[in-house]
DNA sequence: GTCTATATGCAGATAGAC
DNA sequence: GTCTATCTGCATATAGAC
């Protein structure tokens, strides 16, 4: 599985082999299918793995936390954990589910992502005054997109904005958990979750 | 090439058969052949191509546009009406730039990014208080994120946040380059390119 | 230029010995 | 369980007639 998990998540589906895999298991290729049968079915298990961890939870932090940044902090930590750990899942996931839509149906169940009681919780702070007005599909995507941009695009973006200085790099994707997390607050012209007094102030845009 | 670019573009390098580009050109695979002699040269062209309507000319946009406001607006749209028009570019580009980063290298020549330049804009309209400081990596890499993410992880998004309604999910993209572009002058506390009066109040966190 | 037929190589998968 | 050897099919690419 590590071997398969390092080769389909750079190479993708189409362009893994089941030869490369077995070498770097230090295994056979006739005993890699003995294993798992078909190269497909070798497949589903890293995919499935793989949507698993990079779909975090985020319903049961929204749960848990009460506080508007809190939830924006834990929401981009549990993101960036994840993809620090793991820095070619964001492209590998773009790939395959456009590679093959279909496959995310049987891969997302289970995964208790209702969007109607994450638009709830939102709405609230919003009526409240806490931050200006934005859908939850605009907030998740925009948060989604920045954190995940800077791994998925990394050759041309490292290529482009550092004259391909890794370490540079390296030291710029360090930085995003906070920056990301301080562009969304400020962007929803947060202040704070008791608005009391400026509540008023609010620029409905979105 | 219009057959090429739609087998490729959605099925990448990999997973493209000449035999379907040939078919979807109404021509002969052997033909195909003759005009662009291997898959890799045929690619090729598909993928420069790519490269440069997905790069837009950043440098002309900021030399162009004095006010801040119209620099945010008119990249946003930039890549707006390109990925628009081609929504596939996002993922192929993401697909291809990961599999195979060396070819970078070719395709991005004699296209002028030159982050230095840009650097220096981006940090004169911080210097004058017109945004909050942010360097041009971050400022961009958010801005390209939030543009592509909706395009190039849309199976996953549309499946998530719209139980996979089309329709919905196509709105919803209408709506991103407003909702971009607001997000982004907000999160960088921009009022105005005249910040007598303002301009001690903002808050630097980048 | 355009086709049919074919060469060549490779990758997934299996057979069968041990 | 683990290997070598092999089958099978497919994809790129070319040969050669028209």
């Amino acid at each position: 599985m590590d071997a398969a998990r390092k080769v389909f998540v750079t190479k993708g589906m189409d362009g893994a082999r089941m030869q490369e895999i077995a070498d770097e298991a230090g295994i056979n290729k006739a005993l890699l299918h003995y294993y798992f049968r078909t190269k497909q079915q070798l497949f589903d298990a890293i995919f499935e793995e793989s949507m698993g961890k990079l779909v975090p939870n985020v319903m049961e932090i929204f749960k848990q936390k009460s506080n508007f940044r809190e939830k924006i902090e834990a929401i981009v930590e549990a993101y960036d954990s994840v993809i620090r750990k793991n820095p070619f899942l964001p492209q590998f996931v773009i790939r395959e589910i456009n590679r093959d839509p279909d496959q995310l149906a049987g891969a997302i169940r289970s995964r208790g992502f209702d969007s109607n009681t994450l638009n709830g919780f939102l709405d609230e702070d919003i009526k409240n005054g806490v931050i200006a007005p934005i859908t939850m599909p605009h907030l998740f995507a925009n948060l989604v997109g920045m954190m995940m941009i800077p791994y998925a695009g990394r050759p041309l973006l490292q290529q482009n904005l550092f004259n391909n200085n890794a370490e540079e790099y390296d030291k710029f994707l360090l930085e995003r958990r906070q920056v990301v997390t301080q562009f969304i607050l400020h962007a929803l012209q947060y202040k704070g979750d008791n608005p009391s007094g400026w509540r008023q102030n609010v620029v409905h845009i979105f």
